[in-house]
Order: structure tokens, then sequence, then C-alpha cells
DNA sequence: TTTT
DNA sequence: TTTT
């Protein structure tokens, strides 16, 4: 319970598409968010931005409470959101067989935290109109459709 | 499970005296712990300094792993720790009958963290000389001795 | 520029009342906000719930810009905003004589954030009814009126 | 100053490594530490861990003091650290002309921290063997030798 | 790809 | 009351 080590990854932003929803056979859900956070400043005079996008990854029960559940129902494109979770590299091979590697913000139990940013306008939010009621099976949301494997790894080609 | 708001403190420092161990009536363990940070900057050539002094509660289950356990077993005076925790002011009254607030550090539960710094040096850590192997009951590690009510609340006279 | 602690408060919650902005005699602008977060969770079967109320200082420079200037202009009582500033336990005199201890997070300078999360409508809002434009002036903004002594300290009988 | 969106990574662990320290041809300093952290927890009665790398790129400015001459002088392989940064992914062509991207803890400027957490033996720490007085120049302290292209880049052939 |  |  007492760790020795901290990994924590604060981020507050907004989406840049419609979560990805999906479910691992065992019926686990895993919601990939794409946030940007960006920064502004002066560069001798001139204005300067640059954005930042984070892919993050809300482990979920097999509940619809729980935080992968509430990034399905009310996060979608433009969203603001904060997020806490750790931060995670992920070794994957390319389809020229070469080692790979992408670092996600993983929100998986202990410490991990959502927080919607979007003035709640109207009660329940409607659903929106490219989701057909399909929630529970293994669509994607944004429209694409896989299973990832299991807890722990995703198997997707070209996962950044 | 997903919030809509965050109260988080983070505090990196070290303790002024050792933790205080306190037992409630129905057996959860209680550990105050006085942790200080410091900065320095300066102020038109001078160095300044300021500490500040946080008062840290880490309740603990009835077990002795947990944070309460680690924070009573590892740390002592002079220890440097990284605390996660939640702000909290809680309102009590002294003896002239006026409402006082003290506000601490509290470590309950999720998304609480306790991270011990000091180099291990040897193994399990000797009981310091001032310490009978009282552990357990309701004597105060440094030597205060009270119960406090229950989870919650505590009791003392000056809390602060 | 190292520093050997940390002292870091993240808060994400609402403001119950409009900024209170004062100016020191110097003319540093010094804005105190009251930010509240809240926990709920379940004790035996019932439902509880836990407000707490932070008291956060934010010292602005003389520009209008800076966290304060931001604090001052967009902020109003039910603003969501994400605050990250240091924990400050300042010690001042009751009218018995009394010692007494307010805790504060405070936002001055290196480290500090401050971020609005009010969804802009419209662009530039307009000023409160009650606010006649008097800013720069030692009026406060929610009504009160009084000038705080200098960075550092503030004054007033009953800080909390 | 008052930012829209916040991209904080803080981590607490230990160096895998000997930091490793170059310099931009305008005489900035980079100095690039790998830093782990690691978890661990129990899979059906099981013990697992896993250990996480986090590539920290801490910028200085033309001075020793600072955060990368810190890094410099008292960080060494197995040297605890507790940092606090933003994350940043940065697109680069591998040999094959393929588009790659390595994500990186980058601290530079504000909110940027770094705190050592060795028990500080003795006064001021001597130079490890492997390393020569050749500080300032373009050697790579661990052993490594190259000149980054300037601040904001880094064009190593494999930056992970 | 978002937002200000 | 700690630490650097």
């Amino acid at each position: 319970m007492a760790m020795s080590s901290i990994n924590k990854a604060i981020v507050l932003g907004n989406l840049g598409q419609d979560p990805d929803v999906r479910t691992t056979q065992n019926g686990t859900k895993v919601v990939t968010l794409s946030v940007a956070t960006s920064e502004r400043w002066k560069s001798n005079g001139e204005q300067k931005e640059r954005t930042e996008w984070h892919r993050v990854i809300v482990w979920g029960g097999k509940d619809s409470d729980g935080l992968a559940g509430v990034a399905e129902k009310y996060l979608r494109k433009g969203s603001k959101v904060y997020i806490e979770g750790k931060i995670q590299t992920r070794k994957w091979t390319d389809q020229n067989g070469t080692d790979r590697y992408t670092t996600e913000i993983v929100l998986n139990g202990f410490g991990a935290n959502l927080v919607l940013l979007d003035r709640q306008e109207g009660s329940s939010r409607p659903p929106s109109p490219d989701s057909p009621d399909d929630y529970g099976t293994s669509r994607s949301r944004s429209g694409g459709s896989a299973n990832v494997a299991d807890a722990g790894g995703m198997d997707d080609e070209i996962p950044f």
C-alpha cells in the first residue's frame, strides 16, 4: 500500500475526438481518449503555441459507473476534462517487425481520477445521433470496431 | 467514483518530531505527523527563508500494513517523506467556548499516498530507545496519551 | 532554484462567492477566493457528503494580466476553477489577544497556476451590475473594503 | 500567464544510469535522466511488479545553478529524485524514413521542479571516477558524446 | 483531432 | 519541531 515511488500524470484539456470504447474478451470496458493541452508563450515578440496530444486509457470494471462508464457516457469531442493517472510506455511490433513504443496515461484503479468540466446543460445528455444504442457490445463509439485482447494489453495495428 | 472536484495536497519534507500514534475506540490507528517544508528566496540581495509546518493525519485500518502502520514503523523525527492527501479544515471549540479551526492534510483511503525517503540503512529499523513496546495500545508514540473519538474527528484540547 | 521540499495544493472546485479584490499600499493586487470541493461516499448504505471550503489567496503584480487580474476579471460566484498553489498557515491575533492560525492556499509566483473552467459564452464578459468601475482602488469586489497591509500579510479582523 | 490547460507529470523514483549531459550549440545545457518507478500488486495470490522507465529532459540556462546544473552535479546512477515537469511527445524519423515518436517528461522553466532525495553524506560530493572534469564541454557525462541541435529539439539517432 |  |  505504501509505495516507494510515484508515477503521476495530471492533464486538463479538451478531447480532440469522441471517446473510443472497446470491451475486452472478459467484458472489461476500455475507453481511449485523445486529450489536447496547449501552451502559449512569446519568443522574441512573436506569439508561439504548441499543442500536445495525450493518449489516455481508462480501464473500467464490468459495471457502467466507474471511470470508463462515465467517460463513455459524458465525454464527447470538444469536452473539457481533468484526468489523473499514471504514465506507461507500452511496447508493440509494427508490420515490419520493428519494436515500437507508445506512451499513454493510464487510469486504472488506485489514484486514478477523472472530472468532467463541461457545464451540464439540461440533465442527462441525449445520445449523439451517430451512436446506435449498442453499448456493451464491442463496437467503438467513434466508429471503429475491435476487441482488445485483455486487461493490460491492447493489440491494435497502429496504436498511436 | 468519478468526482466533480479535486482536493489534493502534495507535500515532501521532513518530520519535526516522532509520529504521534493513537488508536480510536473501535481500534482504528491514527498517526499524526508534523512535516516541514521550506522555501528560500532572495529579497533585494538578502537571503530569506520561510518554513511551513504541515499537520498530517494518517488514518489506518485495523491491520498494521497500510499507510498508518508504515508511518508508525518507519518514520522518525528528521525522516524525509512524500505525502499525498486531501486538505481538510476541522472545527473545534477552545476552553473559552470560541470556535476555532485547524487545517490538516488527511490521508484516508482513495488517492492517499506516503513514500518513505530515508535511505534504508540496515534492514528493519530497531525501535527507538524512548519507545516501550506498547504499540497497539492507546499511548502516543511521542509521549502524549489519548484516545481519539472515532473516524473523522479527534478531540484533543489543543490540536494545532 | 532546485528546492529541497515540495509544498503543493491542487484544488478544482467552485467559488462560493464573488472574488474579494484588494490592493496593497504599494499597489499589488490581492484576490481572495473561497473555493468549495466536495466528496461523496457511502457509509453503510447511506449517502454522505462533505464540502470543504478553501481560502485561496492570489497575489498579483501591478499589471492586470497575471493570475490576480484574471481571477478578478473572469471569476464570479459559482465559477469553476482549477488552482495550483502552496499551503501556508498564517498567524494572527484575535480581539482577545489570543493567537490564531489560518491556513490558505497561496498563488504567488513560481509554480502557481489558475485555469478558468467556465464555458466562455460570448466574448469579454461584461462587468457584473454590482461592480462600479473602481478597479485599482481599494474597494473589495464583493462589497467589503479594506487595504491589505503589504505583500505577505493581510490584516483583517476575521480572516477565516 | 493564466493557462487554459494543465500538463503535469510528477515522478519520484531512481536513476537507472548516470545523467547524460550535453550542451547545445548556443551553450544551453541539457541533461537527460532515466528514472524508474515501480508498482507492486497482487494478482490472484501472485506478487507482480512492473517497472516503468521515464525519459526526463532537464533544460538549463547558461548558468550552472538551475535545474540542469543541479542534476548534473548531484545525480548519479541509483539516486532518488522527485521531478515535476510536462509531458511532451517528440516526432523523429528513423533510418528507414519512418515517423517515430518519443514521449518525454520535460523540465523547462515555469512549474518545473527537481528535488534531490539522497541523504547528503559529507559535503560537496566528489566527482565520480569515470568523469574527467570536462564539464561545460559537449561530452556526455555517461560516456556518450554529442551536441544537441538547439533549445527545443534534440537530434540523436536513437532517442529512446 | 481539441480549446482559447 | 525538521531539513539544506
